[in-house]
DNA sequence: AAAAAAT
């Protein structure tokens, strides 16, 4: 099966294969012949699934003619956060480029300005979080009745986020006779009810679900205590191979302290949250992802579907209160075919939600306490391992990893460490991180996704001011 | 219980 087969036009396949893909993924596959074919789709899918191009590839083609006239969006994606509807914006320029299709990005925390006049130039391919959306359209700014296709992304996220009464209103401001394409990675009652009343004789398509996790994250849990959670992670992060990495908390106030405490010791780090003004969000990430800082503290604004290169660590300071979120969060790391590493710190608080964790992935993640030492004894590395690379390591400002983490004391807390002593440079990484239990579905992560790999594009940064 | 999203 190759992209060719599936009934798109040469145009767009020219800029698939430019963007380095043959092959599409099981819901591209299944998805993009029946969204040209004008159907009503529900895909039951997550984020790391290739989704995202399951519906901007075969909308670009349906829209290819035809005319946007002015405020008459000819098209609508909600999405749940700015983040996310700024990647699917992404992927229309880097998918769309050999055609002429205008598309406009309705977020909130920026200017309105320029997000009018676009509207009032006409816009082919309107992305939009419910809130700006809705404000504006209340201004008189939107003409919603030339909108015949429409794009529910997350839906369930969207119920979390109080959104459903939102979109049913948008619904009803949509023609009646319309395409609709809704998207979920779990169909509670809510969802099924938006999908009966708002779809009609839609197709289903579900993708095994990703709570299997990638196979090429290694995962690891911590045992600590509340109070030596911050030391144990300093002790983590200095004991590791840390190229970049991103840390979750489940607070923006945690997210806030531990940024601080980490600038205050050596470390080049940034923060991420929903109560920072959308241009400093974008910022950070872009300070991110160009390297001047090379580690991220952040809320779960930024645990879906962000697709930055080379994350070599996920440190969850906290287990998430929502099992899926871990899959998420520790999707950061392990993409496009490389390997991560994720850690779990565990304190008595978080046992609760790592148990429900390990049900939802069906494998239960290793105790670092220990471990590692262990593991090799019980499981000799296989001959063809290859040998741990020492991933690069950038300047961190300080590096007080050259002397063995001192023992356990007050206010250097037992955490798990793991001596670096030489001959562990050479032994095999497979032995060293206890493989992860092999996902109990066809999962897969490559192919096109909700990439933003590159720098924020110009359009972005223009609209968004940053 | 938390974060996100219009301000």
């Amino acid at each position: 099966m190759t992209f060719a087969d599936l009934g798109l036009s040469d145009e767009l396949l020219s800029a698939v294969t430019a963007a380095g893909y043959t092959e599409p993924t099981p819901i591209q596959a299944s998805a993009i012949p029946s969204v040209l074919m004008m159907r009503d789709l529900i895909g039951i899918a997550q984020t790391g699934t290739g989704k995202t191009a399951a519906f901007v590839l075969p909308m670009i083609d349906v829209l290819a003619h035809g005319r946007s006239r002015a405020r008459m969006p000819r098209s609508l994606i909600l999405e749940p956060t700015r983040e996310l509807a700024a990647q699917v914006a992404e992927n229309f320029e880097k998918y769309g480029k050999n055609h002429k299709l205008s598309v406009a990005l309705l977020i909130g925390g920026v200017q309105m300005g320029d997000q009018v006049k676009a509207l009032e130039k006409g816009v082919d391919v309107l992305i939009a979080t419910p809130g700006r959306l809705m404000d504006l359209f209340g201004r008189g700014k939107i003409l919603l009745t030339g909108c015949n296709l429409l794009v529910i992304d997350e839906a369930d996220r969207m119920l979390d986020m109080g959104f459903i009464p939102d979109i049913e209103e948008i619904c009803t401001k949509l023609p009646a006779q319309r395409q609709t394409l809704l998207f979920s990675a779990t169909m509670p009652p809510p969802i099924k009810k938006l999908a009966d009343r708002f779809l009609s004789n839609p197709k289903t398509i579900e993708v095994s679900r990703p709570a299997s996790t990638n196979l090429s994250i290694t995962q690891w849990l911590v045992p600590t205590s509340g109070q030596k959670k911050r030391a144990t992670l300093e002790r983590l992060l200095r004991a590791e191979d840390v190229t970049t990495a991103i840390i979750f908390s489940n607070r923006k106030t945690t997210v806030r302290e531990l940024n601080k405490s980490l600038q205050r010791d050596g470390f080049r780090s940034g923060e991420i949250h929903g109560d920072m003004e959308q241009p400093q969000r974008l910022a950070e990430l872009d300070r991110f992802k160009s390297g001047e800082i090379n580690i991220l503290v952040a809320s779960d604004v930024a645990a879906r579907g962000l697709d930055i290169k080379g994350v070599s660590h996920v440190f969850n300071y906290d287990a998430p209160w929502h099992p899926d979120d871990y899959v998420h969060r520790i999707g950061r790391t392990g993409r496009g075919g490389a390997t991560g590493v994720a850690f779990t710190l565990m304190t008595p608080d978080d046992a609760e939600n790592i148990e429900n964790i390990e049900k939802l992935t069906g494998t239960r993640i290793p105790r670092w306490e220990g471990g590692a030492e262990a593991e090799v004894e019980a499981a000799p590395a296989p001959a063809s391992a290859e040998p741990r690379e020492k991933a690069p390591r950038k300047g961190r400002g300080k590096r007080r990893d050259e002397t063995p983490a001192p023992v356990a004391s007050e206010d250097a807390p037992a955490a798990p460490r793991r001596e670096r002593r030489p001959e562990q440079a050479e032994r095999p990484a497979r032995a060293e991180r206890a493989p992860v239990p092999a996902p109990s579905s066809s999962f897969r992560s490559d192919g096109p996704d909700e990439g933003w790999n590159g720098p924020i594009p110009d359009f972005l940064s223009y609209k968004l001011g940053a």
